[in-house]
Formats: C-alpha cells, sequence, structure tokens
DNA sequence: GTCTATACTCTGATAGAC
DNA sequence: GTCTATCAGAGTATAGAC
C-alpha cells in the first residue's frame, strides 16, 4: 500500500492530480516551448528530441524523464493549444452588427498570425500531413464551432445584412487569408524583401476586401 | 580517353545529355511520380526512400541506381515542376481586360490546386519549413515575375480600371485563397463530411469575391 | 539493371550511477 | 532530478553477386 510519503508514481506531467514542483513546472513549460520552436519549423518527423531538449537547455534523457516519448511531447503541446486556437471564432456574436463581427473575426485572426505564427506553422503541418493528430479535434469540436457560426452568417444573409455568400467559404477564406501570413511567411520575404513585415498593409486590404465582398 | 561505344560515366539521370533508353526513363518518371505522392504527403524528413521505391515498384538500391541520394530525388521532382508553377501568372496578360485577366488568373490556380494537389502540397511543405530548398527559386524567379505583374496591376489601378489596393497582396490572396483548398483538403473534408467535394462552390466564392473588391 | 546482404549513421528510448 | 553510457530500431547508402 502506498504511503503518504511516497512519491507519485507517474511522470510528472501525468493527467491526475500529480503535485508538480516548481521546478517542474518550469521544466515542462521550457520543454513545451522549445517543442514549438522545433516543431513548428520542422514537423514532427523533422523535429528530433535532441533538438528539443537543446533548446530547453536540458539533456536528452531529461526530458524523457518529464515526458514519455517524442509523441507524448508533441501532444501536449497540442492539446495545450486547441482551446486557443477556437477562441476568435467562438467570439463571434451572433447578437451584434454582422460587419463589424465578421471583420473584427478577420482582425483577431490576422493578430493571432502575427503573434504566434509558431502555433500557426504547427498546424499547418499537421493539416497538410492529413491531420493524423488533429482528426477528433477538427471533425467534433471545431466542425461543431463552425457551423455553429456558419448559421448565424447564413441567418445574416437571408435577412439582408450581408450580402448572401457561402458561410463554409467565407470562413475557409478568412482561414486561409490570414493564416497565410504566418504559414508561408518565408515566401512572403523572400518576395518582398528582409526588410518588410510580411504583414504590412495586409489589414489594409483584407478589411477593403471584407468590406467589398460583405455589402449587401 | 572514352571510345564511342562506352557507357556514359554519369548515372543515366544526370544533367548531361546522357541518352536513356525506354526502360530508364520509364523508371524514372515512375520513381518522380511516386516520390511526388510520398513528399507531398509526409515532407521530406518524414518520407523514406523505401516507401518510394515500393509506390514506384522497385526496390531500394534498385531506385538508388537512378538517383544518387533521396536529395537528388527531391532535387529532381522540385526543378521539373518549378517551371510549371509560374505559368499561370505568366499568362496574365497586360494588355487584357484587368478584371478578366486577375479573375482568369484566380480559377487557373484554383484549377491547378484542383488537378495538381500534391505539386501543391509539395511546396506548401518546403515553405513551411522555411523554403531551404527553394530560396533561390523563389527570390529570383518568382520574384521576378511577381514584381512584374504586380507593376501591370498598380497601373491598372492608377487608370482607374480596377480598385486601387496593393497588388502584391492581391497575389498572396489568390494564391492563399486558391491553394488552401489543396493543402488544407484534409481539414475541410472534416469540417464539411467526407461526401463533399471540398472546392464545391469555391469558384463560385471566389467570383463574387474579387468581382466586388476589384470593381473601380 | 536488379537483387541480397550489409555497413554505417541517426535517433528514440532505457539503464544505472550520482 | 540529472547525467553518462548504451541499446535497439529505422533509414540511407554501398558492395558485390547475378
Amino acid at each position: 500500500m502506498p504511503t503518504p510519503s511516497m512519491p507519485p508514481a507517474e511522470k510528472p506531467g501525468a493527467s491526475g492530480a500529480a503535485p508538480r514542483s516548481r521546478i517542474q513546472e518550469r521544466n515542462r513549460a521550457r520543454i513545451l516551448d522549445a517543442a514549438l520552436e522545433v516543431f513548428s519549423n520542422h514537423g514532427f518527423r523533422g523535429a528530433t528530441i535532441d533538438q528539443i531538449a537543446t533548446e530547453a537547455g536540458l539533456s536528452k534523457p531529461n526530458l524523457l524523464y518529464y515526458f514519455d516519448s517524442k509523441d507524448a511531447v508533441h501532444s501536449a503541446l497540442l492539446s495545450r493549444l486547441l482551446d486557443d486556437w477556437l477562441e476568435p471564432l467562438r467570439h463571434l456574436d451572433a447578437t451584434g452588427d454582422p460587419q463589424t463581427e465578421i471583420l473584427s473575426y478577420m482582425r483577431r485572426k490576422l493578430a493571432m498570425s502575427r503573434t504566434y505564427p509558431r502555433e500557426s506553422r504547427l498546424f499547418a503541418n499537421e493539416i497538410l500531413q492529413g491531420a493524423p493528430r488533429l482528426e477528433r479535434f477538427i471533425s467534433t469540436e471545431l466542425r461543431a464551432l463552425v457551423d455553429e457560426k456558419a448559421q448565424v452568417i447564413a441567418r445574416w444573409g437571408r435577412e439582408g445584412r450581408i450580402a448572401e455568400v457561402d458561410p463554409h467559404h467565407l470562413i475557409f477564406s478568412i482561414w486561409a487569408l490570414t493564416q497565410h501570413y504566418a504559414d508561408f511567411a518565408a515566401q512572403i520575404r523572400l518576395i518582398r524583401g528582409a526588410e518588410h513585415d510580411p504583414q504590412d498593409g495586409a489589414e489594409a486590404f483584407l478589411n477593403h476586401l471584407y468590406t467589398r465582398m460583405l455589402a449587401p
């Protein structure tokens, strides 16, 4: 029988209510941040535990003390991000002004591409390779949220408050246009020159685009 | 000194004018097609020579008889595609009707996403990881072409024949929107259900979008 | 030209000392 | 908790027979 003084039988990061020390929390956070950097730049297969450990300032075995495997690091990273990923769309308010709501959503997504480009590339890498680890998330939570908001947008169209456009394609277009600035930043930088911020002018352009497209 | 009857000193696929037999041509073509399939789905690091060889119906050493290395396969694949990749934009005619030309360019790109999704994902994989192997191509050929066409579009704007929009962002928007249907097809399929063609309705939506945005 | 066998390297993961 | 050492497996590439 375990006594109260025994250490938890699980890894310090396991899902149970295992209490973690400050050092453990700090190291887990460092690992996840390093993993975000490496996975987003090289994809899952292209990343190595060694790279992540070095980036986090730890040895390889020490990293594996905190996470069971490379896959466990990746999963922890993804699940930490999934909820934040839904936030901007969740925020779209069915009772607000249609144009304002959609434009605000676009701007929030654009801001996320600027602030969290690594997260965007992490998702892009996953989806590009068939979304094996995101299948459940996309086909349940994300799908439900998209369908819900698509109904709102469709209603706005029927009521003549915005132009009648396919609401799914409208949402996809916002994803495509805003995430492009994070996911394809390398290309934009090579075309416009490294001295420009890739997103310079993007917000004005997208404002023009969606204002025109949505006018009733 | 080589005599006329000597076989070429290079691999059958080397860049010199080495004559290749029909079998050689057929096997090289098979390998490149298999490599496109595998690289576009798994990225460079995620792909294995074994997978490509199996997909091509060859043994691993036999594949390496035709190409020096995994990298050589990938390079051959990319350089075979680069020129085709520029074609739609090259086709944009400075003497044509502005709206027609831009809409046609968008539709050609959308058609390419439908017809050649693997090529699109191959490029996306490369760019997402910082474009290490495409740096030269993007910063020279592609950049020059984009700048040239951007000037045409800017002139159309100044002449009042279309709305004045940032021409680079306009081109990026066409890339983002059309390639999204190839690169993120997995996500679209999971959200709309596998029974829908991801591109259903896309052309109508994009026609509406660009017609409205470009109206003078 | 194609195969079997194999050398070699990289990387994920573990053992065990401290 | 962290390290050094090491194993096991995968994967690239080569040697050499046929």
